[in-house]
DNA sequence: ATGATATAGTTAGGTAGCTAACTATTAAGC
DNA sequence: GCTTAATAGTTAGCTACCTAACTATATCAT
């Protein structure tokens, strides 16, 4: 994910628009803040984690996990419910299990499958991280209020939306 | 960046909120929109590079040398306005000289230092490059009027602000 | 029932980041 | 002036991700 520190200003977006008329400033500018806040944001995540020792990857693991009425799934549906390859999966897992936060079950019925069950262990990292992680995003967004949070995820749809339009090939 | 396609539901938050009281259920559900549609951009715009034979850090570097007068800056101010580690500037810098991009120029005053110049072919790629990203993103964002778009930056600037909060360390 | 196809998980090899340590050079403090 | 500290760039080794290929197992079509 770009990690730009140095946004450019709206003159700048103008000159770079006289190079190339195409350019929409307000969108540019708009879609460079989300990215920046949004790059801020998770790595502020990142230290928060790793002040447990977890990072984004592996905690996310725990949580889908924590959803589950078992606390049980597998890695094929957890990467992609995660979003990452079934190759990364097994990575995570292999970090999560040699903290004993996870383990792997395998199955008799269908010999291909693992399950992978999140252990008391893996609950009380939890335990001790989502209360940590929940206060810190509560007085991050403090400062939005209701109505801006709607407003927020509205735009956000729109701007989902619009990605399609994005990644069509002309 | 966390790369999440099964964001929870408010049934699912709320029932994490009975766990861990302090959870804030709108803030957490606007955050998490806002890194998953940010992660989409994301992705997007890597698609769209990658056809041009660019990824983020690398065009990003061209980006910012085109904006000097004289197309030209260090490895170092470059790593601190992209917000790499110099380490990773040494990275794209490589790939970007062995395309020929950029060019290497030695400073004969402050030996230590080099100067970093966006050579013609690096220009040449720009002028391909960001008529296709600015068509793409001026359509992604049609469908999000300016006074959303102003709103949407008055939130993220406030969100911003609360990331002080988020880090502090209690 | 069997050959082709699909699915589950892992392994191997690649990329882009990071930090820490290193070399070379310059600047600063007595 | 000489030692110490700061700065510039690189190198080495780490992590987390990726794709492609592989093994093993299960399913489907004829």
């Amino acid at each position: 994910m770009l990690q730009l520190r140095d946004l450019p200003s709206i003159e700048v977006l103008e000159k770079f628009a006289e190079r190339y008329p195409v350019a929409d400033v307000s969108a540019i500018s708009s879609f460079l803040h989300l990215l920046r806040v949004a790059t801020d944001l998770s790595i502020a995540l990142d230290a928060c984690l790793s002040r447990h020792g977890l990072l984004q990857g592996r905690w996310w693991v725990l949580i889908l996990l924590m959803r589950e009425i078992n606390k049980t799934s597998t890695p094929s549906l957890l990467a992609k419910k995660a979003g990452v390859s079934r190759a990364t999966m097994t990575g995570l897992l292999d970090g999560l299990e040699r903290e004993n936060l996870v383990a792997r079950v395998f199955d008799d019925a269908d010999r291909r499958r693992l399950s992978i069950r999140l252990t008391d262990a893996g609950q009380q990292k939890l335990d001790d991280v989502m209360p940590d992680y929940y206060a810190r995003l509560r007085v991050c967004m403090a400062g939005v209020d209701e109505s801006a949070r709607k407003q927020l995820e509205a735009t956000l749809m729109n701007i989902n939306a619009g990605l399609v339009a994005f990644n069509k090939v002309f």
